[in-house]
Parts: C-alpha cells; sequence; structure tokens
DNA sequence: CATACGTGGCC
DNA sequence: TGGCCAAGTAT
C-alpha cells in the first residue's frame, strides 16, 4: 500500500496545523466559508477574513440579510469576487431551504451555487466526518507521486481522480475523514509542488515516485496564467476603486485605472453582467445593492 | 476538455 | 525579474 492511512493519520496528529476551522467547535458553515475562500486563495490570506466573517455573519441567514455589496467589499482582495457573489447565493438557499443548515448530503451540496465536486466532498468530510474522496490540488500530487510514481499529477480528471482516492480511504466514516485532511496537509506541507521535503515524509519508504528514484514529471506541460494586462487585472483594479470608496463612483473616476479604453469598457461591461458592479439611474456605478 | 476568473508571495 | 503556485468552479 503505498499511502499507509495509520502512518499518515498519526504524522497529522502531531504536525498538522492548528487552523481555526479545524476546531471541533467550528460550525460546519464555519467550514463551508473557509472552502469557498481557501479556493484558489493561501491559507495566510484567508485566515484573517475568516475570523472578520464568522463573527460578522455566524449563521448563512446573516450573510443572506446583507447586501451584494457588502459581501463583495467584505470579501477584500481575496481575489475571484464571484466567489463571494455565490456564496452569499447559497446562504440565501440554506437559510431557506435548509433550515439555515448547512447540508451533509453531497449531492445536495453540489446543488448550490460555488459548490463544485471538490467542495461538496470537503463539506461533508470537514464538517459532518463522512467519508467522502476529497481530491484538491494537494491530494492529486501526493496520489500522483506516492501512488503513481510520477512527479507531478498531470491533467485533471475528475473520475478517475476521485476513484484513486477512493481506493485509498478507510472503511469508517470517522477515520476517512480524517485522513482525507491529513493527505491533503501532506501535499500542503510536505509534499509540495517545488522542493519537496521528503526528508520529513511519512510515507517516504513507500512513496512509489521516491522508490522509483523520483523521475521528473513527464506530462504536458501546465498552461501557465498570464496576469499582467489581462482582462482579470483590469476587472481587478476596477473593482478595487468600489471596493475603496463609500458610495457610487463616476465613469471618469474608472477611467483613471487603465489606459485602453476598449479593454476597460469591455471589463466594466462584464462586471456588471456578473453582477459585480451596478449602474445607477444617475449613471454612476457601485457595488450591487449599495446605492 | 480548455479557458476565464484575482491577488500576492516566493525563488 | 518573471514564471510558478495557492483547499476550484462554471461554462
Amino acid at each position: 500500500m503505498a499511502v499507509d492511512a495509520d502512518v499518515l493519520l498519526d504524522w497529522f496528529s502531531t504536525h498538522g496545523r492548528d487552523l481555526p476551522w479545524r476546531e471541533p467547535e467550528c460550525s460546519a458553515w464555519g467550514v463551508l466559508v473557509s472552502e469557498i475562500m481557501l479556493q484558489q486563495t493561501p491559507v495566510a490570506r484567508v485566515q484573517p477574513i475568516w475570523h472578520e466573517w464568522m463573527a460578522r455573519w455566524p449563521v448563512p441567514s446573516a450573510l443572506a440579510a446583507s447586501s451584494q455589496g457588502e459581501v463583495v467589499r467584505a470579501w477584500g482582495k481575496l481575489g475571484y469576487p464571484r466567489r463571494a457573489l455565490r456564496l452569499h447565493e447559497a446562504a440565501g438557499v440554506i437559510a431557506r431551504d435548509h433550515g439555515d443548515v448547512v447540508p451533509s448530503d453531497v449531492d445536495t451540496l453540489l446543488a448550490l451555487p460555488g459548490i463544485g465536486a471538490y467542495t461538496a466532498r470537503a463539506v461533508a468530510a470537514f464538517a459532518y466526518g463522512l467519508r467522502a474522496p476529497v481530491v484538491d490540488t494537494n491530494v492529486r500530487r501526493v496520489v500522483a507521486r506516492a501512488v503513481h510514481g510520477a512527479g507531478d499529477a498531470g491533467p485533471a480528471s475528475n473520475t478517475r481522480d476521485m476513484n484513486d482516492v477512493e481506493a485509498l480511504l478507510p472503511a469508517e466514516d470517522a477515520p476517512a475523514a480524517r485522513f482525507s485532511a491529513a493527505i491533503m496537509e501532506l501535499g500542503a506541507l510536505i509534499c509540495t509542488a517545488r522542493s519537496p521535503r521528503c526528508a520529513d515524509c511519512p510515507i517516504y519508504d513507500e512513496c512509489a515516485w521516491q522508490l522509483a528514484g523520483k523521475p521528473e514529471y513527464a506530462g504536458p506541460a501546465k498552461p501557465v496564467q498570464k496576469f499582467a494586462g489581462t482582462d482579470r487585472q483590469v476587472r481587478g483594479l476596477l473593482l478595487d476603486v468600489l471596493r475603496g470608496s463609500e458610495g457610487p463612483v463616476e465613469k471618469a473616476r474608472l477611467d483613471l485605472v487603465w489606459h485602453d479604453g476598449g479593454q476597460r469598457d469591455r471589463c466594466l461591461d462584464s462586471l456588471l453582467v456578473d453582477g459585480l458592479l451596478e449602474q445607477t439611474s444617475g449613471g454612476l456605478f457601485a457595488l450591487p445593492g449599495e446605492h
């Protein structure tokens, strides 16, 4: 067996981080909020915002009662602000249709906006202690190395990846849920993308990659995400003006953030389409609901 | 299946 | 300096 569950669980007990959303008293809502915030955003940047949200919006109905604009503003610079809008919408559904209780059933979770294959199972496992294959980028990398002996994970394949993890999971709910947290943590702390710390790895002796002599990753190169000069950058600049402003602003104010007028207007339009901005009757621009 | 979608830190 | 990377989802 390429990943000994008992060994991994022991390692997690002594080396796992004490993250606030892992505290036993953390609510399922707290777990859900953390999972959404952690999508593509590092733990260090999520922590302070997560604490603010838990204090301000301790239950889904509290978040749902706030305006979209307040939520986008409180999202700050975590990035991908559509996540904030989707979480706000999900909170409304949970409050209205699920008695203000975050669902534990994977299919019910999948039906909520912003919750996909990873997050649905992460909530089932981490908030409710259920057995579900939780596959994120960390887990995919650990499996690629420890199980398949490859230098890194190739392109994601949801079905195949979940089957791989399913095969490693302990049979019972509680150990399986803890295993899921542990294997993610191993990928985050030890089996990292760059410079893996194999000397500190609890499953080094059974790791297929190590046993194969740590061959270089041979798969297709991952597409590099450009940022400078892209619409993503311009959208970010535009939205940041509104986050830093008390109320609606004139278009002239937004025109200052980017030189290319065509791109600027295209991005402004896409933000309106996404519902991240709204135009007032007076032609000003505002965060949704803040006018 | 590929691509769009923020932001910032690290080597 | 600039590419790479960070608990993905929706289309």
